[in-house]
DNA sequence: TTGGAATGTCAACAACACTGACGTATTATT
DNA sequence: AATAATACGTCAGTGTTGTTGACATTCCAA
């Protein structure tokens, strides 16, 4: 009787790894994704903007100076992509690319306050939704969510969002 | 006092819906969504095939017959876009169109064997990692995970998550 | 001085999205 | 029966974002 109950027990606590909640997860994800962007997409859709500049903003901002190679390695993409997105919000006056002093070679990005008042309509718009559903979730749900997220994660890009969570200087 | 208690109370309640926790979760959604992608993208690659492909392959095995309208309103994209995708799958023979019966305007999607073992293979890639961050989360995080992801999505994409979540045949 | 690292740029290409326009069945409405 | 609406497909053009590959420049370090 105890093994019986051991094993029903074993059964209902892992019920959650079935196929199928798996699969609602992915689905979750991909819906949830689609809400995610949806509405930084829209205010950046006005300047022929897309993701690609939202994304270089916001982790721009998120560690002021950074150089090119360490922005990179966060966003995964090669230099070539990110230079074009680069180019233009340099261009546009959003991006500061200033020669570093230590090492010349490196380019330290710094945003202008076009840039910061740019990325603060993007960030208003995504946060927005996210408060949202933080509040109807409510505080353990949100837990639970960013521990299954960061599980999610490559181990190596997992190391980015670490640092990132110590709150460097803003 | 019993103010001021109060008031220190909902201050910590509140404390999850602070910009930097916004912040950290938004991260962790850009993040977590590389590694959502990171494998069956592998897969994929070796075929010359993208993210749409496998978005079709796996709302289409989720409800065979399903007609192209409807996977339209699931996928949100243009009809254009789903039939440059469409197209590539019927020809190399891992989905079957069929002329509806009922409606003869309708097209039915239907996986044929050689598309469920290559969406099997894909499947098995994302959910190998979502099983892994589930497991390592627990079941309580889970349940959170959904619950915030549900509450991020658009209320019409919802609907379309609730509608796969009933569990039709498969 | 030489090698390598960091950065930038040019060109070509592919995936995936978009708009707009048009055609063809088929079904629904009047 | 004529007309309108729906479902689907297609052609053409455009834009963002990613990729490789090749090459130049600048600068640090051995």
């Amino acid at each position: 009787m105890a093994l019986l109950h051991g094993r029903s027990e074993n059964a209902s606590e892992l019920l959650f790894l079935t196929d199928d909640q798996l699969r609602k997860g992915i689905e979750a994800m991909f819906f949830a994704y689609r809400g995610f962007t949806a509405d930084p997409d829209r205010i950046l859709a006005k300047r022929t903007y897309g993701r690609a500049h939202h994304r270089a903003l916001h982790f721009i901002k998120r560690s002021p100076g950074t150089t090119v190679n360490n922005l990179l390695a966060i966003l995964g993409v090669t230099k070539q992509s990110l230079n074009r997105v680069l180019r233009t919000l340099i261009e546009d006056g959003l991006v500061l690319n200033e020669v570093g002093t230590r090492d010349k070679r490196q380019r330290h990005l710094t945003l202008t306050d076009e840039g910061l008042e740019f990325e603060q309509a993007l960030s208003n718009a995504q946060s927005g939704r996210m408060r949202a559903a933080y509040k109807e979730a409510g505080a353990e749900a949100v837990r639970g969510f960013r521990t299954v997220l960061e599980a999610m994660m490559d181990p190596e890009l997992r190391g980015h969002y670490e640092k990132l969570r110590l709150g460097k200087r803003l």
